[in-house]
RNA sequence: GCCCUCGUAGUUCAAUGGAUAGAAUAGGAUCCUUCUAAGAUCUAGAUGUUGGUUCGAUUCCAACCGAGGGCACCA
């Protein structure tokens, strides 16, 4: 709709031209205002005009209006405060709710694109904390944005299978072989940076592990990764995330050396000190990185070099996507900024998102010191939380405890995508994850009692129909044709909240029809209306609550 | 010290340069014999400070104050 406003403004305007004089036609913004009493959309063109015409607003806005002629689907347009106001006619609100269906959202935007995120990336004999969690909410719910848009989606998940953590884990097994792997990771650090002796052996260890030199490490190092990533695999499968490739340092390390090698002799890096490798980074603004180090082991910013060409061979994409916690958006740039001049095709399809941190009232979280949440046990506890609440509820043990792992996921999940990507979000166990008002079981709870209410009307055999169609239309209606332009804004500008809002705001307003109104009732003319304005609200639902990673339930 | 983010109700978050700054929580008052009360309806409460650009600034610019992150061999 916004469009069709666009284009008969964009023509109007052509013929003002004509009438006023010469112009230059500034970019009509179109939008929806926040109040009911201003219209369905509104456009501020004549404010913008109006220095230029050295004309009042309204004065030009009331020639704008006079010039739009047979604009069906608007009913009425208002000029007020210099705004030009546009309603919908109810005639068009109802003829696209009946196109609503499975489909609904989806568009051809990015029809064939290839696009490739790269999100979560815990490492391997490490723990999985909170903030991947917040990786994967925020990855997952854009490649489905993009999927949404028709592009080719692929999703990797990129772990670290070898450098110094690893090395500080392995030195944490063998001093105590009762440890599991994340706190054998946790003693090794500790001692890493408490006792000189520990350092060396570990430093040393790496070594080894990174030359594969010594049989029985090497054992213990496959049986390490290879528990950590079945313990993973379980967490994927709980959040709904399912990956076309698991890529390793090991992997990324010697095609990312040998790259900056060659970038080395281009004279893109140049030698630091002790014989590093390094990109001045203080020529473009920001700062010096180290790409390979002084014992010759490629570091993480090589490695990048390296796994952008690994995924580019597996998958030729348009677009790369990576999304990380923002402690690394400096260092991204200068790994980027040293790409664009070794790899530079590659460099232009790169795009990093830095999401905020999960912060503690209490103040960092660390994996190195043992204090953490891990995603687990946040998980766990929330699902314990859940189950207590639907104990007494006529459900079967085996149905609770799949809603109430469901309801947890999306009580995560949903207060990570309902702000901003790049903020930080503060964690408060007992406050922010709420199971009412605005947040993730909410928007279930509504879903479900909207279907209920579609059971109900099969029960009462009264079908959906659009035969008899009540005087004044809702705002719920109104609301509801909107979806698709807010998945569009939303996969634009890589921000699953403006999603996550539009469901809240959709969803209350669901709630309040569903207080006032008997939807169901055989002596209602307007029931079977009523009916097929909340078999919608089930698709669009359906539809937003996927592309938000959220599970939708039959029964909670 | 330099660079990057960010300061909005008591709290946690919204608001493509637009109209009366929205929600949710916590507080106060209502509504279950009726489609799931994880709900609905009222009520009260906020743009860090000082300037600038603009018809119009929470949004852009500058300074200050405050918070977080990053600045060479960790990721």
């Amino acid at each position: 709709m916004k469009q069709e406003i666009k284009k008969i403004i964009e023509k109007v305007l052509i013929e003002l031209q004509k009438d006023l004089g010469d112009f230059k036609i500034p970019e009509i913004l179109v939008e929806i205002p926040k109040s009911l009493e201003h219209g369905d959309y509104s456009t501020n063109i004549s404010m913008i005009l109006a220095k230029e015409l050295r004309k009042n607003p309204n004065e030009i806005a009331n020639l704008i209006k006079e010039k739009i002629i047979n604009f069906k689907e608007i009913s009425k347009i208002e000029v007020i405060g210099g705004f030009i106001n546009f309603y919908i006619s109810d005639k068009y609100i109802v003829e696209n709710i009946k196109k609503i269906n499975k489909d609904f959202g989806k568009n051809n935007n990015l029809k064939n694109k290839k696009v490739i995120l790269d999100y979560t990336d815990p490492n391997p004999f490490k723990e999985f904390h909170i903030g991947h969690l917040m990786s994967n909410a925020i990855g997952e719910s854009l490649s489905r944005l993009f999927e949404f848009q028709g592009a080719k989606v692929k999703r990797v998940c990129y772990q670290g299978d070898v450098g110094i953590h690893v090395a500080k884990a392995i030195w944490g097994k063998l001093n105590n072989k009762k440890l599991k792997w994340p706190q054998a990771y946790a003693f090794g650090a500790q001692n890493f940076e408490e006792s000189e002796k520990a350092k060396n052996e570990i430093t040393d260890l790496n070594k080894i592990i990174y030359e594969k030199s010594d049989k029985k490490i090497n054992k213990l190092y496959d049986q390490g990764k290879k528990e950590s990533l079945k313990y993973f695999d379980n967490i994927y499968k709980k959040l709904g995330t399912k990956f076309d490739w698991l890529i390793f340092e090991g992997q990324t390390g010697p095609l990312g050396k040998k790259i900056a090698e060659q970038a080395f002799k281009n004279e893109v890096l140049e030698k630091g000190e002790g014989g590093a490798i390094i990109f001045k980074g203080e020529k473009y603004g920001l700062h010096t990185r180290v790409f390979i180090n002084s014992m010759g082991i490629p570091t993480y910013e090589a490695k990048d070099f390296g796994l952008a060409k690994i995924k580019y061979q597996k998958f030729a994409y348009d677009k790369s996507i990576v999304i990380t916690g923002n402690e690394i958006n400096e260092y991204f740039k200068v790994m980027l900024k040293a790409m664009e001049q070794i790899l530079p095709d590659l460099a232009k399809k790169t795009f990093h998102i830095g999401h905020g941190m999960l912060r503690l009232p209490e103040g960092k979280m660390s994996s190195r010191t043992g204090k953490v949440i891990t995603g687990e046990s946040l998980i766990n506890q929330l699902q314990e939380m859940v189950l207590e609440k639907i104990k007494d509820r006529k459900l079967s043990q085996k149905d609770k405890k799949i809603i109430s792992e469901k309801v947890a996921i999306s009580a995560i999940k949903y207060s990570v995508l309902k702000q901003s990507a790049g903020s930080d979000i503060i964690y408060d166990f007992n406050k922010s994850v709420s199971f009412n008002g605005d947040s993730g079981p909410y928007l279930q709870y509504s879903f479900t009692r909207a279907l209920s209410v579609l059971e109900k009307s099969k029960s009462k055999k009264i079908k959906a129909s659009f035969k008899n169609i009540p005087e004044k239309i809702g705002q719920l209606e109104k609301m509801m044709i909107q979806f698709p332009e807010v998945v569009e804004r939303s996969a634009i500008e890589y921000q699953p909240h403006y999603v996550a809002t539009y469901l809240t705001q959709l969803a209350s307003c669901f709630n309040s029809f569903y207080a006032q109104e008997q939807i169901v009732n055989k002596e209602d003319k307007f029931s079977p209306y009523k009916i097929a304005v909340t078999q919608a609200f089930v698709n669009i639902m359906q539809n937003g609550l996927w592309l938000l990673g959220i599970s939708t339930l039959k029964k909670m």
